[in-house]
DNA sequence: TGCCAGGCCGGGT
DNA sequence: ACCCGGCATGGC
């Protein structure tokens, strides 16, 4: 089987076991986009908590949520972990909304992706799967996000060599795929379910798991 | 109890 | 261009 129908095929595979995903979870664009920072390198529910820290205090939205001392935004989102940065590179898109929409977070829908997506990876604290986890899942940008469950998966299976970088990463989805926001979405969404239940670091779970077969 | 979680940055070589 | 330490909580 070639690499690109693996790839395909791993999709309908996955897709046929675990069903839609509906993802991202997240309420509004902004939501998602705060997610998106809390969960770097982070179990998402530790994000939860402080999410659900911010929703309490009615701080979901950018203005608001700029206009709280750094030092308090970061005990509200405490418990995802690295606070202290965290908090630091969500003051540091605040500042990025205020002063490119003026906090008017919808008007980004209206950038072309090949000018938003470098305005945001300029941002400190935004990285590549950041941004495109906004993109996509916030803006629904057709743009592929590669996560560490992702580069797992690619070597696993032998898609390609060890330390092949982001962008190398998803050209292999994205040269493949059918440009298409909704199965950017659903096989991201996939890979991580995966992920969670079947293929962590250590663990070897994968006798069980629908991509078990792919193996070979 | 130690290991892990949906990264990214900054400094050193 | 690579390599590495730092950042931190909560769940199992």
């Amino acid at each position: 089987m070639s690499q690109a129908d693996t790839i395909l095929a791993m999709y309908e595979t996955m897709h046929a076991a675990l069903g839609d995903s509906a993802w991202w979870p997240g309420e509004t664009p902004f939501e998602i986009a705060i997610g998106a920072i809390l969960t770097q390198n982070t179990n998402w529910t530790n994000v939860e908590k402080a999410i659900s820290n911010l929703r309490k205090s009615d701080l979901l939205t950018p203005e608001a949520m700029h206009n709280v001392p750094i030092h308090d935004l970061a005990e509200l989102i405490r418990p995802a972990g690295y606070y202290n940065i965290k908090a630091r590179r969500i003051f540091n898109f605040l500042s990025f909304l205020r002063d490119e929409v003026s906090y008017n977070i919808s008007l980004l829908k209206e950038y072309s992706l090949d000018r938003i997506r470098p305005k945001l990876l300029a941002v400190n604290g935004i990285g590549p799967e950041t941004a495109d986890a906004i993109l996509l899942y916030a803006f629904e940008f057709p743009t592929f996000v590669i996560d560490a469950y992702t580069a797992r998966l690619v070597h696993r299976h032998g898609l390609a060599f060890e330390g092949i970088e982001y962008d190398e990463l998803q050209s292999l989805f994205m040269d493949v795929l059918p440009q298409d926001v909704a199965i950017y979405n659903e096989y991201h969404a996939l890979i991580v379910r995966i992920g969670k239940d079947w293929c962590k670091k250590k663990q070897g779970l994968c006798d069980t798991c629908p991509l078990q077969p792919f193996l070979e």
